[in-house]
Formats: C-alpha cells, sequence, structure tokens
DNA sequence: CACCGTTTTCAGAATGGATTGAAACTTTTT
DNA sequence: AAAAAGTTTCAATCCATTCTGAAAACGGTG
C-alpha cells in the first residue's frame, strides 16, 4: 500500500509552496502586493513563528522585502510579532482563523478606499445640488443612486466584519446557503467531502 | 428663482470630471485599470451614448487605449453598444442600474480570481490527502478552513448575483441592516452620515 | 559607552502593466 | 471593386510599483 516515502517532508514543502504560489496570485484581488501575499501564505499554511530570516530564505526575497512584507502585514491586523525568551530575534504568527483575516481585510481595504470615494461623491453632490441648476439633476440622481448604493454595502459589511462576531456564518445560515447550494453552484469540479463546524 | 448662471456647462463639466477621477481611482479595487474605470464613470455620469472619438477627447486617451478600454467594458457587461441610424459610428452607453454594475463586477471577477484559486486549493488538498502522511495533516486542516471559507463565500455571493434578482437589498433587509438605509433606497432622496448598528 | 545582533529605511534598479500610434483590418458607400 | 469611414491589434515605449542592498538606526549587554 501506500509507501511512505522518506522524502515526506520534500513533498510537504512542495505543496506548501504552491499553496504560496496560488495565495500569492490572489493578492492583487486583495489589493495587496504579492510577496506580502506569499509571506503572509507561508505564515498561515505553516502555522509556526517564523523569523525575518526564515522567510527571506523560504521565499528568497531581500531583507528590506521581508521588513516591510511583514510591517505592512502588522499595518492590516492578519499577522502579529511573538517574542521567544533567550532570543533577539522577532518571530511572526499569522492568524489562523480564515474568518478573522477576511474581516481585517474588508475592514483596511473598506477604511482606504471606500471611505474616501463616499467622501468625494458626498462633495461632488453637495456640489452640484447648491448650484441648483436644472442641468445637472440628471446627474444628481445618478450621483445618488452611486451613494445609496455603496452606503447601503458598507452598512452590509459592518454587519459582517463588525464587533459583533462571526457575521459571515451567520449570514450563511440566514441565507440558506447549504453544502448542499454549494456543492451544486460548483460546476465541474467538487467532489470532495469538506467537513466540520 | 434659481440663478441660471451661463457658465453651467463648465460647472456641470468640472463636477463630471470630479467624478471620473474618484470613480477612476476606484478603478484598482476593482481589478481594473484606471482608464477603463474612467471611460465607465464618463458613460455612467453623462448617461449619454458616446463614441470612441467624444471618449478620447473628454478624457485625451489615444485610439488604441479608448478601443480596448470599451472592449473590456463590453466584456464586463456593464457598457453595450448601440447603433444610430444615418451613422456609421459605434455609440456606447453604460448600464444606468447600479445594482446591476456591481453583479456584473463580482461575477466577472468570481470567475477570473477565485475559481482559479479554489481549483488550486482543491489540487493542493487532495494531494496532501493522497499522500496520507502525518507530518501534513496540520496542513490540511488549514487548507480545509481556507476551502471552506471561498466556498461559503461563494454559496453567499451566487445568491447575491444570480438570475434570482436584486439579492443585495434583500440581505440588507434580512440582515437588518438600518432601516435608514434601506428606506432611503427610495430613488432621489439620500441622508448623509453612513452609520448605523 | 562601545559593541553586536537585529530591524528599518531609502535611493536606485528592476519589473510588469498601461498607453501610444500607426498599420492592418472590417464594414459601408458609391 | 475602390474609396471612405471606422475599429482593432500590437510592438515599442512609458510609467508606477515593487524590490534590492547597503547604510543608518535601534536596543540590549558587558
Amino acid at each position: 500500500m501506500a509507501p511512505r516515502p522518506k522524502h515526506a517532508d520534500a513533498t510537504r514543502d512542495e505543496d506548501i509552496d504552491r499553496f504560496i504560489e496560488a495565495w500569492g496570485r490572489m493578492g492583487s484581488v486583495w489589493g495587496i502586493s504579492r510577496t506580502m501575499a506569499e509571506v503572509h501564505a507561508l505564515l498561515y499554511i505553516t502555522g509556526d513563528a517564523l523569523c525575518t530570516d526564515d522567510i527571506m530564505a523560504r521565499l528568497e526575497i531581500s531583507r528590506g522585502n521581508a521588513s516591510m512584507s511583514l510591517r505592512s502585514l502588522q499595518d492590516w491586523g492578519i499577522i502579529k510579532r511573538v517574542h521567544r525568551r533567550g532570543d533577539r530575534k522577532e518571530y511572526f504568527v499569522a492568524d489562523q482563523d480564515v474568518w478573522m483575516i477576511f474581516r481585517s481585510i474588508v475592514r483596511e481595504r473598506m477604511k482606504r478606499e471606500i471611505d474616501p470615494l463616499l467622501v468625494s461623491l458626498h462633495e461632488i453632490r453637495d456640489h452640484t445640488r447648491e448650484d441648483g441648476q436644472k442641468a445637472a439633476s440628471d446627474i444628481d440622481e445618478r450621483l445618488d443612486a452611486m451613494i445609496e448604493f455603496f452606503e447601503t454595502a458598507t452598512g452590509l459589511a459592518e454587519r459582517f466584519i463588525g464587533p459583533t462576531g462571526p457575521g459571515l456564518r451567520l449570514a450563511a445560515s440566514l441565507l440558506g446557503v447549504s453544502d448542499k447550494a454549494v456543492k451544486s453552484a460548483r460546476s465541474g469540479r467538487a467532489a470532495r467531502g469538506g467537513k466540520n463546524g
């Protein structure tokens, strides 16, 4: 039967590499740089506390790059520093709760992107309004529609990521998204038995 | 009587410029290029059907760039071509329904980013599984957690953007996102101050 | 306070994505 | 079928962001 090869560790490392690559590619989606995503991937998937040198070596990146990525990841609140007694190095661990990671990222992105956009939209609309010119009324309506959308979306997001807890899971059940629904929604590949609570 | 300044059009154009700029800046968030977002902004906010030359002139971009942006926007399904009788040019109009725009964008991003990620994650997990090595079991768990998250999120998103209709509005009420947000959902009016709880 | 291991900073180099512009192509008109 | 009008493609170029590497700063220790 399945022989347990001595190169099990090498296999494991390969899998880790693949995960890092996949997650790094996602970086753009979340608006973070590839390297930053890779550093996070490494910390998340290993679950270990790693120091800067570990990360530099594993990812083959410069010290400066590692330092900056780690800093950003901390700013985003998805990794934290840990100290080891008798060791002068800093170690880093990734938050292991995927929902938390998601919340942190969404919160940060909203703060950086959506909030300023809403400010701009309001400024523009206030301006078109106070001019009171008829010419702008159609534009006004479109601005209104957009502002309304983003404010509703913001409100929704705050529910999800707010301090009230793991809102998404709640939302999932509220909306009746069952495992079945999820499975059948995925066409093509999907045979597997992921399970837990 | 509202005073009707002769520079009304100039003022309007300025407002449009500001909107284009704000929306263009958002481009990165949605993973589309700045110019593409600006073209969309122009079409959306004016509500007009514009031809390539109009867009080139207004945005001061090259023909090639305009052509490619328009093409992408069509691929994303948020603008469409219109034909005018007796005119050989193609004109373009933006979908005026903000919810539809959002749905199109989310659908497209999921197809391009999340689905491939999920495929990769499954491949990696299947691989760590079939090796059956103990060393990988902790990694397995983390992969499981991540897969479960993305599948739930995907299922949720499909609810929102599915053909069933304006799911987000429904979601908003289901989740009890302040009645304010939902009420002001009636077109034409809006009050500042998105805080709620 | 001088030393040593470590982290941060930052100017310049490298990289990759966006943009141009002109040629190639398509469609309509005469 | 040639000309005219409009659109798309793509190699070359531009530009913004990311990355490097070495120097500066930090912070304990003896």
